[in-house]
DNA sequence: CGCTCGATATTCT
DNA sequence: GAATATCGAGCGA
């Protein structure tokens, strides 16, 4: 198996949200031997970008801190915080060659491997309610801040991104749960799909945006 | 269904 | 002390 490699991340992070909707986030568990135990995994169909200086609402936009540095290192890696006091929030470095930060939050999934245990970590049933939301896929997926920094671009790595390019009708919109940088639209999730984290207004689902027709002046 | 409230890391005032 | 890239329990309609 192979995964999204630097190159992949090491892009306009807006470009970088919209193409991870459709591939799948891989949580593998391994025994003491080294051997895989279980693989979790889930198809990406909710992200949002954060920028740096250029997007007051990122955590990046104050500069470098102990929590925020992964998103000003290498591409590619897992950036977990602690968010509200309750639950963690996981994402991925990415950004354009000339910027200094920058990350995808991943915000929902549509649950493919290990439901069970999902099922578990999460005490829940309905597949809809178990990973649709940034704080209810990482408890269902039993990622913390341990996991922190990981390279995401090893598939063989605890936590990473699969190919899984089945074609996606992708949208875009104003990102949930912020108060500052509310005109740019870069939140981006699967049009068809009924496991993103809230209903979308009908007014973001008629703006496609796919790989052909992308270009930046649609996500400002 | 929609509302309020508690959980309490990290950063800012 | 207050705000934030949230969630779920507990309530009442």
């Amino acid at each position: 198996m192979t995964s999204p490699d630097e190159s992949f991340y090491f892009r306009p992070t807006a470009s970088v949200a919209r193409d991870l909707v459709g591939k799948k986030l891989v949580r593998i568990v391994r025994g003491n031997d080294g051997q895989v135990v279980r693989r979790l995994s889930g198809v990406i169909v909710e992200t949002e970008a954060y920028g740096h200086s250029d997007d007051k609402a990122s955590h990046a936009y104050i500069g470098p801190t102990r929590r925020n540095s992964i998103m000003f290192g290498a591409v590619g890696r897992a950036y977990v915080y602690f968010s509200y006091g309750n639950h963690f929030c996981v994402n991925i470095s990415a950004r354009s060659p000339n910027a200094k930060a920058g990350a995808v939050l991943i915000r929902a999934l549509q649950p493919l491997e290990g439901l069970d245990i999902m099922q578990q970590l999460r005490n829940r049933k309905d597949l809809y309610d178990l990973t649709s939301g940034p704080g209810k896929l990482t408890k269902a997926m039993g990622i913390t801040n341990l996991l922190n920094g990981v390279d995401m671009t090893d598939p063989d790595g605890e936590l990473h991104i699969e190919p899984e390019d089945a074609p996606r009708s992708v949208a875009c919109s104003p990102r949930v749960g912020i108060s500052r940088a509310v005109s740019k639209k870069w939140r981006f999730f699967d049009i068809d799909s009924p496991f993103v984290s809230r209903t979308v207004p009908a007014i973001h689902r008629a703006r496609i945006v796919t790989a052909r027709v992308y270009t930046n002046s649609h996500i400002h």
